[in-house]
DNA sequence: TTTGGCACTCGCACTATCCGAGTGCCAAGC
DNA sequence: GCTTGGCACTCGGATAGTGCGAGTGCCAAA
């Protein structure tokens, strides 16, 4: 059975009220603050229509209702408007991420100012190695034998290792060595880095064989997939406040898991570059009573990783959703041009 | 007046007895649980003098008697004796951090085992670079007016910036560049790192002076000012049992104040190479309630930088200082290594 | 100085009670 | 057939009263 158009209002109704004031709402409240056009009578109706549907609950009878995750994605996908930010919001938006002086500096500036612009978890993904580009590779002495290499991609990630070698290796071998690696890396796409050192064993001088096949092993393993992502968190303190259901623990704990974090920014497959997860959506059990609204950046059609928030399936899902496409689309702008 | 030997046993039961118990401790108890060798109402003739003392306190009349700051304080000074981590631990540690690929990988590490050893909030200052020396700088071009500058430290950190120049840089400059930089630089302390330019400044060629400026303006405000010191933390997750006096939100929040987290840490001027701060003795207000636990960590003389733990006031003193104190020496020893 | 005895205090847990917001249902009205 | 006012009912939360017991302070005797 469809849903008429008042049913949807009220549920809308339900929603913004629960989401402001966090107690479950009667239909005289609901009546009194929005005009309906209609009784509280025929607005009960409508709930316990609404609730057999699933969409809403009673946590006790003689209760309010309360929106239930089914309610908050019906929500989601079809009742809420965008809520634009305001001109101040996108002015402090741009100020605040124009002065990042690098890399470290943006993502850390922009995990800040999603935390607190949405008063939640803020997580940012650094640009991901496996859709970044090699820029230059660099090896530097340390000693005899030992090598720095140090990775820097066209978004601005420097990544580096010590490789030790079983001999030493002399200056001249280190330059061609340089040389040889940048040939084959350089502007390449990470993604293709194991072919083009693949086929660069196969081609390469022999007397450089051993050396590069100790790099390219290091390269691969460690630099590709070891350390592949990165990515920082801000406003753990926002899960404090006291309104939350049950212990924040096992929260806290989940976000202290670099894979946890890493699946729910990564999983980002929507055409429109953002996703929210409503509570039992969530895979991991822990995160069962949160919501998560995440959203890739990049420039153009190159997506360079995710970010996103995570909060009480309470929240308020326009505007957390306007923060968050906002801040990405900044500062995946911010890092094209750089 | 001087505490007698007896006194200070029951202050001692009593801290022991609340720390494992988290409950207000009652003269009973305390002849039962501990061979005082004397009856409660003794005991209880001792408890009333070390409240006047202020050593304990009464949550309320009629109940138990709980350690003020100034009882733990005490107890940590004089009474506390060293508990030694087991050998299982003192492997697990061991193993643990060896694996570690490199120095953020050692960081990360440390500061996980930290939270894991002690269930409190960890955190781990990177080697400072005041505090570290020059290995090698290196200059990577960009783009014909931009360079890369990479600085890595002995203790294997690698800091890297962009910088912009009006005009195009050639090879050959570069190179010069780098050349006169390492030669100035390498294996200098960073402390003395303005000093070094400076001199260079005034001695290099003509030609190179305005390169040079660029660079030495940037090497000394962003590598050694701005981003001087760098931290990771773990085990906030910690903060979450139940039992923590009022709101976790302060704390949570002061953890998120890198400034916060460096003046904890950074102020390790004990001559015995560890502190604690306990309650009260902290500056900062939301963090009255917690006590912390630091170490510096180094090789031989140097200091690298400090790590610590912070949890409530009635932790396990003991095993925290000891476990501290113990991955402190660890990760010293390991970074020297290497 | 230590100890047992004793009266006293107070927080906490438990129960009983009340209040009111909110519901569901029903019969009348549009 | 939907909407509405009326009405009885439910039940959680707040308030108040009660009893219990751990713990204290004080005192007089050992």
């Amino acid at each position: 059975m469809p849903l008429d158009d008042r049913k949807l209002e009220v549920l809308k109704a339900i929603i913004e009220d629960y989401v402001s004031t966090h107690e479950p709402v009667g239909s005289k409240m609901l009546s009194q603050r929005h005009q309906l056009g209609v009784s509280p009578a025929t607005i009960r109706n409508d709930m316990a229509l609404l609730e057999d549907e699933g969409y809403l609950a009673q946590p006790h009878t003689s209760a309010g209702r309360i929106p239930t995750d089914k309610g908050y994605r019906l929500f989601v996908d079809r009742l809420s408007t965008v809520k634009p930010l305001s001109g101040a919001e996108r002015r402090a938006i741009g100020q605040f991420l124009e002065c990042a002086v690098d890399l470290d500096d943006v993502v850390h500036r922009t995990v800040r100012l999603l935390a607190q612009l949405t008063r939640q978890v803020a997580v940012v993904q650094y640009p991901s190695l496996t859709r970044s580009s090699v820029r230059h590779l660099e090896l530097v002495p340390l000693s005899s034998a030992r090598l720095l290499v140090v990775l820097i991609t066209d978004t601005g990630r420097v990544e580096q290792r010590v490789v030790e070698f079983p001999a030493a290796v002399d200056e001249s071998m280190v330059t061609d060595l340089r040389g040889v690696l940048n040939g084959a890396l350089a502007g390449q796409a990470l993604a293709d880095a194991p072919t083009e050192l693949h086929e660069l064993l196969e081609t390469a001088a022999p007397e450089m064989r051993p050396y590069l096949t100790t790099l390219s092993t290091v390269l691969l393993e460690t630099l590709v997939e070891r350390h592949e992502e990165k990515l920082v968190l801000a406003g753990t303190a926002n899960l404090a406040t006291v309104d939350f259901p049950g212990s924040i623990r096992p929260i806290l704990e989940a976000l202290e898991e670099q894979m946890v974090l890493l699946k729910l920014i990564g999983e980002v497959e929507n055409p429109t570059g953002f996703q929210v997860r409503i509570g039992q959506e969530n895979q991991l059990d822990s995160l069962r009573g949160t919501s998560v609204v995440t959203s890739s950046y990049g420039a153009g059609d190159t997506v360079y990783a995710g970010l996103g928030v995570l909060g009480p399936t309470r929240m308020d899902y326009p505007s957390t959703i306007s923060a968050v496409r906002a801040v990405a689309r900044y500062v995946g702008d911010l890092l094209a041009r750089s």
